[in-house]
Parts: structure tokens; C-alpha cells; sequence
DNA sequence: CAGTGGTCTAGACCACGCT
DNA sequence: GCGTGGTCTAGACCACTGT
């Protein structure tokens, strides 16, 4: 398209696009190769500005790529640079068929290290609930629960964390929560089979099991005195951003966690959470 | 368009393109539109694989994009798609001119919940060091600081994580920890004007204090009692990026921390750190 | 159906890194 | 200077969403 006259096409004798990056170099006007913002960035940097300004609000459509190839006279590809960029920092997101919205500020579930306290009080209390619910401060209704168990030799990280010898039969039990239809947080409990074959625990059935692990644990005839809990963040894998939902440019937490009965583990745990709909909180008392 | 034969386009007349994302369709073979895999998803996938596989070790430049396009027979634009695909999952980085490699596994800091015990036995037992270069299992020398002090009223956020009122004055200092150069953290702290204002505390030149923050709140009289971590994740903004150099696809861990003495907040600061750089870890005690 | 984003091709010029 | 990735244009067909 030719923005002034003429075809642009084939070998295109004159170019209205001069170069990638640079101004037209003004008669008069010395440019040593001042690193010019480029086009997509330009682009970017406004929209990101009118999102941070809010005349964009959280929740609103942007421009469609027609109308930001007309306002910003760029091409598709580059408008399509520019949102891709605005995506990778989880300011926006896009939807098929529907277009490309500022990111609605989601609430944030927290997740407290005393809710493990409170576990166990409920259990001794002898009330329902998981710390999933609890968390959510949801009743049972409204949550879902996905479950796979399987028997499964530790692999040589898990053996580690369990402080078993790697190949030690596991029951390998995968979940995945839902609140009100949208996934939560998705994990893989492991606990020793010689510990829990032939026991309720051990029969899917029974999840989601009134009062969570702790209570799961306790049924068993131990009452868990620590849990240690190991914090990564990264991008989802593609199997985790399909179960979970996960929009793009947006991370998840890694817990890994083991519980212990005094000095011996007895459950071991990867729980994976978008990062944009959590909160971790821990509390270190030194006294 | 012309899936088989006949010109699809005004250019080219056999196009060996047929349609994205769809299967020549076979006489007699029923294809309900089955979610063919994107070309640049399958490139993604198979590239995906041979750095898992091992094929590609980490460190390693993936073929270059020219061969890409020739290996897969698709155009520079797809390859590229599918590199970019890689370098948003943190798979791949890419280095100007010097071609895409698969991401090298970084050393991983461990940043333990006893740090700020270990710190207090060190500001007790009268020893050098920082929290800081505990955690890293460095000296003194190899690590440098950027250090930004300023007077500034509290805004709303931080008010209330300080349990004041908006707008009193507080003292914010900005640091940059490097080791060896390499930008680790960015964190801004908060304290009191009232409680530093004419000591040491205050003066920049005194950075990097010896013992740390616990040694620092130590020599104003506040032996501290407890902290308080929220962890949460999020992609950098540019402003990170630049400072600490986060590479494509890392996300940051983000801890907001509260430092208490009994129920006083004593500081409160915001530590980013790039997430392929660290692990929390956090023990809870039941008992 | 119109409109939106998703994918793909083809070709061009650029800046950067290394030999 | 050559090879690598970075940016950009132009045009095409596709699938999904909502009216």
C-alpha cells in the first residue's frame, strides 16, 4: 500500500518505509544512529501507557489490530508485535474471535502458612472442611476436585524429598480444584504405599476428604508436627497452561512441600498455582 | 482456497502451502476439522523435544533460523513463531548475532526462613556478613551494591503494611545487590524517618552494613521478633528487565516483607529477584 | 454474516557478533 | 564480510464470536 502513491510491491523503486527504526534523516539534522524506538515498541509503550493511565480500564477492549494498523500506520505484523509484547508482560490478554482486553485485576487467594494451624485445630475439633475451602472461604459446594491415583515407583527427586531410596513404591495421587468450574491449583501428593495400602486413604473415592490432608494424615495415626515448603516461580509447560487455564504472560508458583512427623516425612507434595491468583504468605516468628 | 491444485493466490500459482492448519483433505477420509496442529506448534514441539531429550544440551545454539525454515519447509515468520513460543515457556534464549541457545541452568540461591535467625545469632555473636552474602556463600568482596536513599511520605500501600497513617515521612532506600557483576535483587526498604533520622542508619555511606538489616534495626535498639514474607510472582515490567537483567520468559518472585519487634512493624521492603535465580524456602512448626 | 484474532508466506533492509 | 537474529511490509486464508 502505497502510502503516498505508487506500488510498494515487487522490487519497489521508491520505498515509503525507509528504515526499520530510524527517522528520515532531516536535512540539517545529524543522526549518529540514535537506537529510534521501534515501531512495534512505540506502539507498546502507548497502549501500555493508556492501560496504566486507565483510559484503558481492567476488563476493557483495546483497538482492534485493523483500527491500531489505521491509528499507528504500521502493518498488521507489527501491531501484532506489539500486543505479543503486551501479553509476554501480563498486561493484556486476547480472546478469539473477541479481541484484546486490558488484563481484569483477578482476586488473589491467600495462602497462609498458619493454615496448616488451622488444619489441625479442625481436625481436632472434629470439623469438615480443606484447607482448600478454608482458604477459599467457600463451603463444599462449590468446588470440584479432579483425582487420578496410581502406584508408582520414587523417582530419584521425590526419593530425595521423601528421604526414601529412589524406586520405593509410592502412592502417586494427582488433583486438580476447581472453584465455580475455573481451576485453581493443580498437584501430586506422594505418600509411602506400605503407610496407607488397604486404608481409606488410599481409595480415590473418598476425595475430597473432609479436613484435607492433615485429617488424611491424622487417620492414619499421625499428627503432623512441621512442614517445609520450597517456593520456585516459573512459565507454565503447555500441559499445565491447558489444565490450569493459565493466560499468557502470566507465571505459576511451584510449592513443593513436605510434611513431616517430627523428623520423618510423610508426604510429599508439588502444588502448582497461577501466579496470578495467589498470594503466599509465611510468617517466621524468632522468639 | 485451491487445497489440491489451481492458482489460491494472484502470485503464485502452486502454492505448496495448502492451509494452515489443515490436512490436504483425502478422498474418503472425513476431517470435521481436527485440530491440526499449527506448523509453527509442531516446529515448537519438535525443538521442544530435542532439549528435553537432551539432544540440544543447555547452553547449546539451536539450528539457525534459515536451516529451521528449510529443516520444516515453512517461512522465516513460523520459525520465528515457534521461537518465540520457546523463549516465553523460559526454554530458549537469544542473543543478537550470535544465533538461539537453550537456556543453561542457572545456579539456584537458596533464601531460607532461618536466614533472619542466623542473622540474629550473628548480630549477637558480633560477626561480619549480611543475610545477603549468607545466602550466597560469598564474601565481601565479591559482591557490589547500587544505593539510592531518599526522604518520601508513605503512599496508601505501604501505610498499611506499616500500620501508619498515609503520608508520614519515611526513609526509602533502593538497592541493586549484584555477585560478580550479575544483578541479583532489587529491593526497597522502608523505615521510620523518626526512628533513623541522625544516625548512621540514615547515611548511605554506611552500605553495605555490616549484619544486615536485623544488625541495623539492632543498633537503634529494636532486636527484631518476627517477619512476615507475602510471596507472589508476576512478569517483570521493562524498568526490571533492564536493571536486573531478567532474560525473555523469567519471571520475578516478588516478596513484600513485613520486620516486626512484638507487634510493631519496624521495616517494610519489596525484594524482586529474578525466579530462575532463586527458591524460597520456608519451614512451619506445629508444635 | 461481519468482525476479530490466528497463522502463514514472501521479500526486504537493518544491526550485531565473529572471523 | 558473512551469518545471525530484529523489524517491517503486503497480502492471503483460516477459525472463532457475536449479532
Amino acid at each position: 500500500m502505497g502510502a503516498v502513491d505508487g506500488p510498494t510491491r515487487g522490487t519497489s523503486l521508491r520505498r515509503r518505509y525507509v528504515v526499520p527504526g530510524h527517522r528520515v534523516p532531516q536535512p540539517g539534522m545529524t543522526v549518529p544512529t540514535p537506537p529510534q524506538p521501534r515501531r512495534y515498541r512505540l506502539v507498546a509503550d502507548e497502549l501500555r501507557r493508556r492501560i496504566m493511565a486507565g483510559a484503558i480500564p481492567p476488563g476493557a477492549l483495546l483497538p482492534s489490530e485493523p483500527t491500531l494498523m489505521a491509528e499507528f500506520s504500521v502493518a498488521r505484523g507489527t501491531v501484532r508485535e506489539a500486543l505479543a509484547l503486551l501479553r509476554a508482560e501480563g498486561l493484556v490478554a486476547t480472546e478469539m474471535g473477541r479481541g484484546t482486553y486490558a488484563r481484569p485485576v483477578v482476586p488473589v487467594r491467600r495462602l497462609g502458612s498458619d493454615r496448616y494451624r488451622a488444619e489441625l485445630e479442625q481436625v481436632r475439633s472434629g470439623e469438615l472442611g480443606t484447607s482448600f475451602t478454608a482458604d477459599q472461604r467457600i463451603g463444599w459446594s462449590d468446588y470440584s476436585l479432579d483425582k487420578e491415583f496410581r502406584e508408582a515407583p520414587a523417582t530419584s527427586e521425590v526419593a530425595e524429598l521423601f528421604e526414601v531410596d529412589p524406586g520405593t513404591t509410592l502412592l502417586e495421587r494427582r488433583f486438580v480444584f476447581r472453584t465455580h468450574g475455573i481451576p485453581q491449583q493443580m498437584s501430586t501428593s506422594y505418600l509411602l504405599l506400605e503407610m496407607v495400602a488397604g486404608t481409606p486413604v488410599a481409595d480415590p473415592a473418598n476425595e475430597p476428604w473432609p479436613g484435607g490432608n492433615t485429617s488424611q494424615l491424622h487417620s492414619l495415626g499421625y499428627t503432623i508436627t512441621a512442614v517445609r515448603e520450597q517456593v520456585r516461580a516459573r512459565m507454565p509447560v503447555p500441559d499445565e497452561v491447558d489444565v490450569l487455564r493459565v493466560p499468557g504472560g502470566v507465571p505459576v508458583v511451584v510449592i513443593t512441600r513436605q510434611t513431616y512427623v517430627e523428623a520423618q516425612v510423610v508426604e510429599v507434595a508439588e502444588i502448582v498455582i497461577p501466579a496470578d491468583r495467589v498470594s503466599l504468605d509465611y510468617r517466621i516468628d524468632l522468639t
